[in-house]
DNA sequence: TTGCTCCTCACGTCACGTGAGGTGGC
DNA sequence: TTGCTCCTCACGTCACGTGAGGTGGC
């Protein structure tokens, strides 16, 4: 597929699918006899995990790490950062929940949402 | 409390914390005699608020969007947008949850975490 | 040939980070 | 006075976005 079709499939921007095949991030793109990149299924679905870490808030260099987990067989000790990225998950799905919390409070007119002080400090 | 013992607090960094002064997002600062910044206990927890939305992945202008809720009185038909948010944070869960557990299974051995290619689409 | 998509630069932007050179305050 | 923190520019950076000018391909 072009770059055109893999960018509407994807959601990802044509100037940033190319940034990623510049900079490796989903491997060389096969030429056409002129100069149209075609983009294999595979580098699809890699691009598809990349959009997702992104909208996740992780940075491209944290993609790079994950990237290379998936890439790796198991067990050659990158459970370490592995572990990390979990704990990082989980501290962001615990500030996920407190602000999903505070505004379903807000909008049932449980609490005002004034007073940000406690807005994620107080409730679990 | 003066910039740095601010940033230490909230490990936002000092000229990020100026930028959001400059930009009315955590309002003006008082001013010592000389020049420097002092921010109230007020100040302190609107930053802590800002910095878990930041990494949480929104940027300034849903930052701001959050604070104006934060700020109105409840019932003045922002609840739109806020349930918008909610909708936003909820997609990020389950992105998160699906990452989660991909990661968990590739370090228990259960599953190679190699081939990308279902990463997100088929376990729920 | 027309209309569309694609190409490669190059420069702009958002949200900061990083010095450069200078001053407040215990 | 020393040592620290703070100040205001100004320029750098990361991850793209946005044209400028040109070409492939059905």
């Amino acid at each position: 597929m072009r770059i055109g079709e893999l960018s509407e499939i994807t959601g990802v921007s044509i100037p940033t699918i190319r940034a990623y095949e510049r900079d490796g991030l989903i491997g060389p793109a096969m030429r056409t006899s002129g100069k149209f990149r075609e983009f294999s299924e595979q580098q699809r679905n890699r691009l598809d995990f990349i959009k997702r870490l992104r909208n996740l808030g992780f940075d491209l260099d944290q993609v790079k790490v994950l990237l290379m987990l998936a890439d790796a067989r198991p067990a050659e000790k990158q459970d370490v950062i592995a572990n990390q990225i979990i704990a990082a998950i989980e501290l962001r799905k615990l500030d996920l929940n407190k602000l999903e919390r505070r505004l379903s409070a807000a909008l049932s007119g449980e609490l005002s949402f004034k007073g940000i002080d406690d807005a994620f400090c107080c409730t679990p």
